[in-house]
DNA sequence: GACAGAAACGTTTTT
DNA sequence: CGTTTCTGTC
């Protein structure tokens, strides 16, 4: 048997074998999907069915393309022979947009906008138009404005308005798009949007990707948007070699636009297909899989699906009922203690929940059990306010004139200068028509800014090697360090400022690293080698897998969520949602209600999610003392818990991979840890930007 | 324009 | 209840 086909069972080796035409693989949790076409994609390279150069992979990650590009790798054995493009959809079309200056509307080293920062825009068009914000939230008109964008790559005008917030629209959409385009910006949807749009409009640029590529594939179909088919449509070429894997039950952002017919009907819009389904699971222990399987199989909207295991372990599902949100937290945490007192480590936990704010309890009580944990989401390190400051100097430098970015610069290292007199500076450039950062430096007397911009040249004429150098240079010469250093938490921002420094030592251009700054997701950080326990959403853990797995909340109103209670629809995903969390467990599934919860300023009595009326008989339910609710105010000594800290496998004393520490790669040379998983580190390096590597293969130092 | 103290407000999910 | 946004003063 060819090598590369070891490990895969016959359903997944016909995935690797089918190398040409149309293939759609559809397949439950946990059935060797991913796997299955990471080996396809290393067996058309190892047998020169494809170059390196004509592969095309999209992951929904960049942790996943980052995991499936060292597979790839692993398997050829081959740096070299590694294909480039395995990305998110986001990351190519950034590619693209950079690849093809001239065939839209911005330069070759255009920024992106986070949703702050789009937001900013936002509300700054809203205010100038006189709107209240009150009534018109900067947050909900960004969203809008984003679904719009992700609806269609053509912008609708809403010339003729048929409710208030269309009107709004027509006038506030042409004047964000023209700020974005003063910024020489995009925002998050353009990344999908105006290569979309390129691909429709410009025959050189869509002859060019489809005679590139020549063989796609795309991970997590199921949870595509209408613009992403598109997308891989276009780029294939009449032979049509695309793989598209994913499953139906774990289609968990139609909110964002997914459409989860895309993978249902690649069938019969692909004439000639080859169809795979996967039906043995390799993750899970058979109780898992039958309690996961009873809470989907009520969902009428699905392809159902069946899977089995080998797997013999006979652990029973647990559902717990507990008095409070707060004992509920605290009881995760003493199971979590039993668990590690016979001998699992803290990383083989994951706490999942509905919503992010449910994470705060839980932080809570790990404080005070003394448990180390991490949490993935909701904020990201890179939105850090002196980050984003720190990036936006960063960023003012590359463009001088990008004014969001100019307004943080003044609000940390300038005083008395707010948005009326940026508005002044602003004009006076225009009037002269100058960029604001080269009429500054003619104009101003303020001897602040005078020193800012002469650093910023400096800066920008020095020959630096590593954008660190570059960056070190800016902040420290406009006194930016000295700024932060005088703050009163000034040590820790001066510490992740100093992190920043380290990743940014793994770049050679500006550009490459302000735009990873932009794409990377709190998610893509996760490291799982450090031994803490991890808290996320569900709709974070899609593609993880642990061996224990604890879902809390499991109640009325977040699972499914209030706001999915109109809509039969909506409450299927949510169902799903739950298949998701479920289907994550490998070992041990644990599942916690809470009898009452605070929100709201009381607590209120809450009711156990309808889907666990579904699980079979053999889940074992319990309940403890659910009247005692009294007991909810926080204390810092838990009763009854005797402290883990010496069951916690204390790390080597050599020095631990972790975030931030700097590596060195035969291959690759310097750079710098980004996240772990396993024995594999994900790494920036100099002038080979994101990789993973393994931690044996390369030498680190903090 | 900056800051501190007061009021409102809130609970989806994220590349 | 805890966090974010607003308001009034300097
Ligand atoms: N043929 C196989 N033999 C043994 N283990 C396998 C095999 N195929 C996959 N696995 C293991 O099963 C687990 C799940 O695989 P993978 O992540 O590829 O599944 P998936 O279908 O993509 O899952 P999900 O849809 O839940 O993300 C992994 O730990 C993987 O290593």
């Amino acid at each position: 048997m060819h090598p590369i086909l070891e490990g895969l069972n016959e359903e997944q080796q016909k995935v690797v074998l089918a190398t040409h035409g149309p293939v759609l693989v559809l397949a439950g949790a946990g059935s060797g999907k991913t796997r299955a076409l990471t080996h396809r994609i290393a067996y058309l390279i190892e047998q020169g069915i494809a170059h390196p150069q004509q592969i095309l992979a999209v992951t929904f990650t960049n942790k996943a393309a980052a995991e499936m590009r060292h597979r790839i790798e692993k398997l050829l054995g081959s740096p070299a022979n590694t294909p480039r493009s395995v990305s998110t959809f986001h990351a190519m079309g950034a590619k693209m947009l950079r690849e093809q200056p001239g065939a839209h509307g911005r330069s070759r080293g255009f920024s992106i906008l986070d949703m702050s920062d789009s937001e900013k825009l936002v509300r700054k068009a809203l205010k100038d138009n006189n709107y209240s914000l009150k009534e018109w939230s900067p947050q909900a008109v960004r969203g809008m404005i984003s679904k719009i964008k992700h609806d269609s790559p053509d912008i609708p005008d809403f010339s003729n308005p048929q409710k208030p917030s269309e009107e709004v629209l027509a006038k506030i959409l042409p004047i964000y798009e023209r700020l974005l385009s003063e910024h020489d910006a995009y925002d998050f949807d353009d990344l999908l949007r105006i290569p979309l749009k390129m691909l429709r409009e410009v025959p050189s640029v869509r002859a060019y990707y489809q005679s590139r590529f020549k063989f796609v594939s795309v991970d997590e179909y199921q949870d595509t948007n209408a613009m992403q088919e598109e997308i891989i449509s276009l780029m294939l070429g009449p032979e049509k070699n695309v793989c598209v894997v994913g499953d139906d039950y774990q289609s968990i952002y139609s909110w964002r636009g997914a459409n989860v017919d895309h993978i249902l009907q690649f069938e019969q819009r692909n004439p000639g297909c080859t169809t795979i389904i996967l039906t043995q699971n390799y993750r899970s222990t058979p109780n898992i899989l039958e309690a996961a399987n009873k809470v989907i199989e009520q969902n009428i909207e699905q392809k159902h699906k069946k899977l089995w295991t080998t797997r013999t372990s006979t652990q029973a599902v647990q559902v717990r009922t507990l008095p409070s949100d707060r004992g509920e937290a605290t009881w995760v945490c003493n199971q979590i203690g039993e668990h590690v007192r016979s001998g699992r480590r803290l990383k083989d936990c994951a706490v999942l929940y509905r919503t992010n704010a449910q994470s705060r309890l839980m932080e809570e009580q790990f404080l005070t059990h003394r448990i180390p944990y991490t949490i993935v989401g909701g904020f990201r390190f890179y939105d850090r306010k002196e980050i984003k400051d720190a990036l936006a100097l960063l960023s003012f430098s590359l463009s001088l004139s990008s004014r969001i970015h100019f307004e943080r610069i003044a609000s940390v290292l300038l005083t008395r200068v707010g948005p009326k007199t940026i508005d002044k500076w602003e004009q006076g450039a225009r009037n002269s028509g100058l960029t604001l950062g080269i009429y500054l430096a003619q104009e101003t007397d303020r001897s602040d800014l005078k020193k800012i911009i002469a650093a910023i040249y400096r800066a920008k004429q020095t020959n630096h090697e590593r954008v660190s150098d570059l960056l070190r240079a800016l902040l420290t010469d406009t006194g930016f360090m000295t700024a932060l250093a005088a703050l009163p938490d000034g040590k820790e921002r001066i510490e992740n400022v100093e992190e920043l420094f380290n990743v940014a030592a793994a770049y050679t251009t500006t550009e490459a690293f302000l735009e990873d700054t932009a794409l990377l997701s709190d998610l893509d950080r996760l490291e799982t080698e450090t031994d803490r326990v991890t808290c996320m959403s569900l709709h974070a853990s899609k593609g993880l897998e642990f061996p224990l797995i604890f879902i809390i909340g499991c109640e009325e109103g977040l699972i499914p969520h209030g706001n999915s209670f109109n809509s039969p629809s909506s409450i299927e995903e949510e169902r799903r949602l739950l298949y998701v969390g479920m289907t994550r467990a490998q070992d041990k599934l644990t599942i916690t209600t809470s009898a009452y919860r605070f929100m709201g300023g009381e607590m209120t009595p809450q009711a156990p999610s309808r889907f666990l009326s579904d699980l079979p008989e053999n889940v074992e339910r319990s309940q403890e003392n659910i009247f005692n609710v009294q007991q909810n105010s926080h204390t810092n000594s838990p009763e009854s818990w005797d402290d883990i800290s010496d069951f916690l496998h204390d790390e080597p004393t050599l020095v631990q991979p972790m975030s931030g520490s700097y590596v060195s790669h035969p291959q690759f040379g310097k750079g710098v840890i980004i996240g772990t998983i396993g024995e594999m580190l994900t790494c920036v390096f100099e002038g080979h930007g994101v990789k993973s590597v393994e931690a044996t293969s390369c030498s680190v130092s903090s």
